[in-house]
DNA sequence: TATTGTTATACTCTATAACTATA
DNA sequence: TATAGTTATAGAGTATAACAATA
């Protein structure tokens, strides 16, 4: 087997870790995409919606659509800027930090069972060695 | 600073990454995807169409697209399997297999230039550790 | 003039389904 | 009947450009 090249090391694990984060948060009725939007609205400070695409890296545009998405479910609301009325704050709702919390339990969960074909302290070494190349 | 998910860090250390490896292909005329799908056909037994797709996990539609574009640009051949005219036996050119050739030093290097931040031992072990949840 | 949210649009990547020629 | 390649099409996911409201 020859030494596989590292982009595909890299895609290839985080779609291992996809097939067991989507069930994890599908009981919420959210995927890995919203649950990291609504992560991002779920910090103590109520951010813009330009704000908390920025934290994200995406576009504000689509921003539009997953805040939509988020709020038809009930997890977030917006509400305008008391100051600056083309900012819309948004914040999630009681249900939504709910499921924030909770599907916060079940990433961890799966994020365990991935690692699990590695002792402890290799998995801990593995996330230290990437959050310093990130 | 809160402890990043696991699928946050895998995708960003990839797209960090590719942000070396597109600029090492480029004087090559070719990407990531199009260097990956040249690298199985490079190997030493010939495959097919088909083949080369289970290889890489892609649709066989997907795989006449990528041999397409790789045919216009020469760097592979389409020849009908002797024994199964259904079959199209898919060879690098000369051409292709030095842009193979070239390319993969060109990968090397941009994968060091990536873990450079880590010392060696690091590096191989972060590799090491990714295989093994592969 | 610049910024925020929005909409319309387009582009990339990929898969599914149906067709054809072969087996 | 089944398989390999092909084509047409559709669906994610995303960005860009233009617009209205507001600063």
């Amino acid at each position: 087997m020859p030494t596989r090249r590292l982009g595909y090391l890299l895609k290839h694990a985080n779609l291992r870790l996809a097939e067991l984060t989507g069930p994890a948060l599908e009981p919420y009725g959210i995927d890995g995409r919203e649950f990291a939007v609504l992560s991002v609205l779920g910090t103590p400070e109520p951010l813009s919606q330009q704000e908390a695409a920025q934290r994200l890296g995406i576009d504000r545009s689509t921003m539009v659509a997953m805040v939509d998405a988020l709020e038809r479910k009930e997890l977030v609301g917006r509400r305008p800027h008391p100051g600056d009325r083309r900012k819309n704050m948004v914040e999630p709702t009681e249900h939504g930090r709910d499921v924030l919390e909770k599907g916060a339990r079940a990433m961890d969960a799966a994020e365990e069972a991935f690692l699990a074909a590695l002792p402890a302290d290799d998995a801990r070494l593995l996330r230290e060695l990437l959050d310093r190349l990130v």
